[in-house]
DNA sequence: ATCAAATTTCAGAAAATACTGAAAATTCGG
DNA sequence: CCGAATTTTCAGTATTTTCTGAAATTTGAT
């Protein structure tokens, strides 16, 4: 490892944590994601100085958050793994990931909690929280699902325009601060 | 505590370590911002049998994310705390602070990556990599800045157009597919 | 200033998580 | 279908993180 992909994994192993996954998984991510051509376990266990088995279940959960891509080398029975390069794929992906084992869950959780019949006063506020709670997240993730749909570059575009979207809006009418709905 | 908060406040304990915070901290947490009044530390530890000092740790924890705000009652020397109960306000909150842990330290380390004259084609290509993501963290945390700006209603509205935004941009010729920046 | 009430700190115990090596299972060329 | 190459599983160990209780510190009313 050069010393300036050792910095870079070194960094995704620290950050792991703070990200939902661990030191590991980070420094396998980050090691495939750098790497000109992909990489079998074995290579990684190697670089990385960890047992075969824990590569092995690093390579499974990175799987499982559809950041690497399993490959197949002609002549070589060993499976080999690289990652999108695709800064916005990546994004698209993990924010996907995250909406599910991050908001689904608990979307659900106040879903039946609001179903509920309040049994005292206390209830009664604790409901209109998590309701308060349940509307946002619900529409947070109906736009994630829709911004999803369009293709990088427009999301790009979008996202430079920033808080000038609005004063465009405005301008077309289609966006009146101060109206209800 | 009534079985329609246990379950809440157990939800949060566990998903707290999906969100990047423990289990105490995303009890009490939760159990905070239903309560109709804000909790002393006795009570908070009182109810979910944590010790004191667990307890003013995850307090020290939830006010350095800024999602629980203390304050003071006539007469009591006591220190009580509740939390914002407008979702968009935590929401807010939530992004600020979560770019500033997640994303910061990481947009730093590839500034200085990209600083660093590469010493082989390996690390060519890494650097081209690290520039793709070095750009998008950096768009979207300008974005993040840019969108906090606006006021929640204004946000909410954009959110539930959606994909539409695009269309309408399109129509006023400010977005058009196709053309490079 | 005093002192009791309240909060914080921190060293060590407990619990949870990550990691390893050996054994089991799978895969695929022959 | 055999057997070597490869991957996966899993029980046990190591490490990290969380939690507690006792002691130290801070706070504010008198």
């Amino acid at each position: 490892m050069t010393p300036l992909v050792h910095a870079f994994v070194a960094h995704f192993g620290e950050m792991g944590s703070r990200w939902g996954i661990n030191r590991t998984v980070g420094q396998i991510y980050a090691l495939i994601f750098v790497s000109p051509r992909p990489l079998c376990a074995d290579e990684i266990a190697e670089t990385l100085s960890y047992s075969r088995s824990n590569v092995s279940m690093g390579l499974k959960e990175l799987q499982s958050w559809r950041l690497v891509k399993l490959r197949h080398m002609p002549g070589d029975r060993r499976e080999y793994f690289d990652a999108p390069t695709d800064a916005w794929e990546i994004f698209r992906t993990l924010a996907e990931e995250r909406r599910r084992r991050e908001m689904e869950p608990t979307l659900s959780m106040l879903r039946s909690a609001l179903l509920e019949t309040p049994s005292s006063d206390e209830d009664r506020v604790a409901q209109e929280r998590m309701k308060g709670m349940h509307d946002l997240i619900e529409l947070m993730s109906n736009w994630f699902d829709d911004v999803q749909r369009l293709d990088a570059q427009t999301l790009a575009k979008l996202m430079r325009m920033g808080a000038r979207v609005q004063k465009l809006l405005e301008l077309t009418g289609q966006l009146k601060p101060g109206t209800k709905e």
